[in-house]
DNA sequence: GAGCGTTCGTGATAGGTTCTAACTAACGAC
DNA sequence: GTCGTTAGTTAGAACCTATCACGAACGCTC
């Protein structure tokens, strides 16, 4: 991640300054999540003090926002790679998995609980729709039906999403439902909402995924 | 909402200041969001001075709990009202998403990103079984296949969440399947997910719906 | 109605946060 | 070697949660 081609020292060592700073907010939002995200308590771990660290960052939604771009970047990567290797919809549904096992507390920083006056700059859409070129790929591999529903043929009149893609109704509606499903299942059991329930949330989920693929 | 039939005129006032209370925190929830609310700014509201709230709820968790606890019931609340008037799968969806409409904050209040150390009291697994118990009704309302997948008998190995209800596998598979992939699209539409995509998300969600509800 | 214990609201205070301002010290280009 | 840019410092404003000690009001009992 980030920006490793600086030409001067000065750049250099502020851009491995900024890293720094980032591995710490990750180890924070790890254990205590994003909203117990400290500024202070990561200068004292760093070794200076307070203030010092808005020369690197602006403020707390700039740092915030530099890490979710780099959780959209981490997933993009996952999802690329999966499919140059020639993966499936049920293997991109278990890197998904993965990923999201991985560290939960990234996965809520990407699809959780948004702040209300937050907005998502350019950037991560652009990497978002990169996301779902990768899902659309994977969905036009499979085989179209005849007459699309009256929800295919709506997502086909407003494909705007689906930008320069060829997907075909069924492509759209499957990498919808893709998405949808599965952040059902993974955010519920992330969230802790079935623990104590007793059943095997993996089960459940590489359910949904077969129902998906295969369908 | 709230314990109003309270004996002594101490203990009615003391209620009536925890629901003024909990309304005020209720207006800062819907328009901020859960992480910006503040005890300091609702006791000035209410007009008085910072640390009289402390009276009333012991610390911001206190309150937020309390919150989640009214948010619980008042889903339980119109799912029995929906399932008493006779609703099937589809009418229950329906109301689930009005629900979350309504406040899309509250929603994200009882199904969004949890607090890592928080622990959700038993009293709100006590009212979330309850809902299932409804969902569990209109599920075994359905007809049942004849062999249940192997999904559908881990499923049935493992009803401790289901407990006294006599719902079978397919039953069991179907509640979970409304829970999860309706949970998917209601909480991408409300965390802006699907802003300028273009197609209409009540769609996709009515999709979601009648396919779990025929199948 | 008078006394008295409980409860309520207050201001003061401790310690935390984000973030700004002013100043100093170091770095690097010329 | 000079000098502008940048990094880091301390001080401080304006918030926040939460505790404590005090005075005042309430309402139950006698």
């Amino acid at each position: 991640m980030g920006e490793l081609e600086a030409r001067t020292p000065r750049e250099r060592y502020r851009a491995q300054i900024r890293e720094e700073i980032k591995k710490h907010a990750w180890e924070q939002i790890a254990t205590a999540g994003a909203s117990a995200l400290s500024l202070n308590a990561i200068a004292k771990q760093i070794g200076m003090s307070g203030p010092a660290l808005y020369r690197y960052f602006a403020n707390r939604d700039e740092l915030i926002t530099e890490l979710i771009r780099d959780a959209y970047r981490s997933l993009a990567t996952a999802f690329r790679a999966r499919a140059e290797a020639g993966a499936d919809l049920s293997d991109l549904a278990h890197a998904l998995r993965r990923w999201a096992l991985d560290d939960p507390q990234r996965y809520f920083l990407v699809y959780g609980t948004p702040v209300p006056g937050y907005q998502a700059p350019e950037d991560t859409t652009r990497i978002a729709s990169e996301i779902m070129a990768v899902l659309l790929d994977a969905c036009t591999a499979q085989q179209t039906p005849a007459t699309p529903s009256p929800l295919q043929t709506h997502l086909d009149e407003h494909r705007d999403w689906a930008a320069p893609h060829p997907a075909g109704p069924s492509a759209l509606h499957r990498a919808l439902t893709f998405w949808t499903r599965l952040h059902g299942v993974l955010s519920l059991e992330l969230a802790g909402h079935f623990t104590g329930m007793g059943f095997d949330p993996a089960r459940l989920y590489t359910a949904e995924a077969e129902a998906i693929a295969g369908h």
